[in-house]
DNA sequence: AAAAGTCCTTGATATAAATCAAACGATTAG
DNA sequence: CTAATCGTTTGATTTATATCAAGGACTTTT
């Protein structure tokens, strides 16, 4: 977690962490109306979060994996207002807010990073608001799959494949486009020579292809 | 601010807001990249917050009013990742996120406060997913205009009229649709004789069918 | 090994919103 | 007072994605 702590100081923090907890694949951790007690850090496995709307909609909030936080939804109402689904078998620390908060005041760097957890998923969202605003279909993937391996490489992953823990439907779902559209963009950059995609199995080609169409490059009539 | 404090306690909180801050209409109260030092409350006036891509692709990702506060996004990189402006002259109090952080130490109401403020901008960009991701045009209008009659009413304005601060264009910008989708939709309801428009100014005419575009009950046929 | 259930792909068609275009209204500048 | 600018409305057309539909590929169950 937070570095610039002394030897000390980690063994007190390790007290907010009382509990592990397993989740196995298709169970949630926590669901929408729970009342907030923790917030919980992934050790192990993949989660998605996602909210439903009254009349059944669902929207995939995100996709988190080992060493991300969830739960942050939960602070504001004391009720969790997402469902947390485990995409695989999966194990979290438990980190009761309560703990959390009192040892905040008592280590400023842990506050800091509390702090920053929030903001950076603050940030992120916005990003996704950007997204979901103003990109094409392609776009969206292209971030989304770049996105996803730079997480996964940080953690030791390679940087060009991954296994997706997650179906068409809730990529889709995440991206605000349907099933058939996240398949045939799959599809479409395969063709391309950008990807390589069999079922949940994708290689990265050409990145720096796939990183223009996130992100293409200013009108070159300009120069 | 936070309520469930002495005295004596409210005049240290009074050393968060060490200053205020005039800002004129169309002026940035901080922008994209600027160095992050602290959080605004706002006292008067009305900001948007956006976002801007590589090629110029503008998010607009709030609309902010009195009391509500802003500048949360610099807290991961301690630079700010998107621009506040000012939509009409406006007054913030400067809070120091430095101030905000030592005293948050030493009040667990205001640290309790600081972390719900941020919650709850998180679930707000969550609902802002669900629209974005899954809401047709005159369900986000509807959203939209639910909301900051809500959000006014709360103010102490009337719970039916309103004045819109922005233009169509920012209006579109923050729902992810064109200026011209959202001139359509204004008509479309006023055509339903849902809500009364002239430029600016809007009124709500039938709040009920105002929800129930906005959140459609379950098909009736159930029953 | 066959059957059943998921998940995925692809084609044909429909549709909501974008784009292009023109005119109108309100406000500001000269 | 007139011209200019900015924001808005409305119409015609295009387009990206959704929807509907069928079949194919794995995976799990029997």
């Amino acid at each position: 977690m937070p570095i610039g702590l002394e030897v000390d100081d980690m063994k007190k923090l390790d007290e907010v962490v009382t509990t592990r907890k397993q989740v196995k694949q298709g169970q949630m951790l926590f669901s929408n109306g729970d009342a907030f007690t923790s917030l919980y850090a992934i050790r192990t496995g993949f989660f998605k979060t996602c909210i439903s709307n009254e009349d059944g909609r669902e929207q995939v909030t995100g996709f988190q994996m080992a060493g991300e936080i969830i739960g942050l939804d939960g602070i504001v109402t004391d009720q969790h207002s997402c469902n947390a689904v485990a995409l695989e078998d999966a194990e979290v620390c438990v980190m009761p807010f309560a703990n959390v908060e009192e040892l905040s005041r008592e280590f400023p760097v842990l506050q800091r990073h509390v702090h920053k957890v929030m903001s950076r998923e603050i940030v992120r969202e916005n990003g996704m608001m950007m997204m979901l605003g103003n990109m094409r279909a392609e776009e969206r993937l292209a971030a989304f799959l770049l996105n996803l391996v730079q997480r996964l490489h940080a953690r030791g992953f390679s940087q060009s494949e991954m296994i997706l823990r997650m179906t068409r439907e809730e990529i889709g779902s995440y991206l605000g486009l349907k099933l058939e559209t996240i398949s045939r963009t799959f599809s479409k950059l395969s063709d391309d020579g950008i990807i390589e995609v069999k079922q949940r199995y994708v290689k990265i080609l050409a990145p720096d292809e796939l990183k223009k169409i996130f992100n293409p490059q200013p009108c070159q009539s300009k120069i």
